[in-house]
DNA sequence: CCTATTTAAAACCGATTGGTTTATTTTACG
DNA sequence: CGTAAAATAAACCAATCGGTTTTAAATAGG
């Protein structure tokens, strides 16, 4: 009773994989059936033998985006087991991030929330799951210093996620619009600085 | 020979506030002739009559909603000599963005930036200069502090500048995404502090 | 190998897309 | 007031939209 990847599963898996780059450099309304029949090489017929709507696609692959990149983003942190030096490889996570992006067309979480936060509640309601699960995980390194006497027992976790989140997708959002990753990086080196002055003891 | 507007200037630009809205909720390619129909209450020929295509309807609404953002800044900023109580007044004016909007579906250098960078170069470039316009703006305000001796002679202006925009930028797209000013507030207190700790001799 | 089932191609659907043309109304001005 | 010009409505266009149905090909299990 092995778990076979059926034919079916894996032209599923084409077609969520082909999907979320398109969605994420066209967005959601840009992009057309007819690119997603291009980009996977199916027909119409082949591809709703798989999923609904176009929406469904765009949904499987929002949440394909995000969780490959998540999944990218635990397995670096993993690697770390003080509180100062998993927020330094989340930093430097981003700091490739527009070089190399797992997902072209920069970050999901960014294109979907401005793009579906007032048209697409379903998308909508993903994104803020995302948001919620990141600023989770920032604040937990936090918490997790102060318990380790690492940062200062004053540091301010959930402060300190929000912080986060709003300068990287600030910062990812002004590199790409100059095709330039100087303004991440400046960004991101000013949280690293909020590390050393704001949390560490 | 007064400056007479004609009915033909006020049909326009009827069309280009409308489409404003619309285009900053929906996107470009979200949007179509059909939803600018109903919003101006005129026919298609009527529409075309004024404007080439809808790109160019998009370009002369983007052009509007920024210039009409940036009357209100200025506007704001003139108010005020010190180049602290500038940066406040301009940190202020973000606060109340959210819940008091120009422009209907938030900042719509963010909303075009995110859209245009990877489908639509005129737009795109639009958006960079109204970057490179906001990024001047700030960054003078910091250098004019300096030659006050407001400001530490230390201070980096451009540095200051990208993280402005960046935090704010980055703030409006988590609240918006969270349907709540919080986040924003929290980065714009942060925005403050640094003033203080960074810029102030 | 053969057959039942899965998978995909192809043709098709009505609706809508951005854009044009033509005819009519409205406006501005001498 | 009358007329030329500007502005708009209405009908129309081919192309494309998301989605369905029908038919053929590939697959897998006995």
């Amino acid at each position: 009773m092995e778990v076979r990847i059926s034919k079916s599963e894996r032209t599923r898996q084409l077609i969520i994989e082909k999907s979320a780059h398109l969605f994420n450099q066209k967005g959601y309304a840009g992009t057309s059936m007819q690119d997603i029949m291009v980009a996977t090489g199916l027909t119409k017929g082949g591809i709703y033998g798989h999923f609904e709507s176009k929406e469904e696609i765009a949904l499987a692959a929002f949440e394909h985006a995000t969780s490959f990149v998540t999944r990218l983003i635990s397995e670096k942190l993993a690697a770390h087991t003080s509180a100062k030096s998993k927020l330094i490889s989340l930093i430097n996570f981003y700091r490739s991030y527009l070089l190399t992006p797992p997902i072209l067309g920069g970050c999901p979480v960014l294109n979907t929330s401005v793009e579906a936060d007032d048209t697409n509640p379903q998308l909508h309601a993903s994104v803020v799951k995302v948001l919620n699960k990141l600023h989770r995980a920032v604040a937990n390194i936090v918490r997790q210093g102060i318990e380790q006497q690492e940062f200062k027992p004053s540091a301010d976790a959930e402060r300190f996620a929000v912080l986060f989140i709003s300068m990287v997708e600030g910062g990812i959002m002004v590199s790409k619009a100059y095709g330039d990753t100087k303004h991440l990086n400046i960004v991101l080196q000013h949280l690293e600085d909020q590390i050393n002055t704001e949390l560490i003891v």
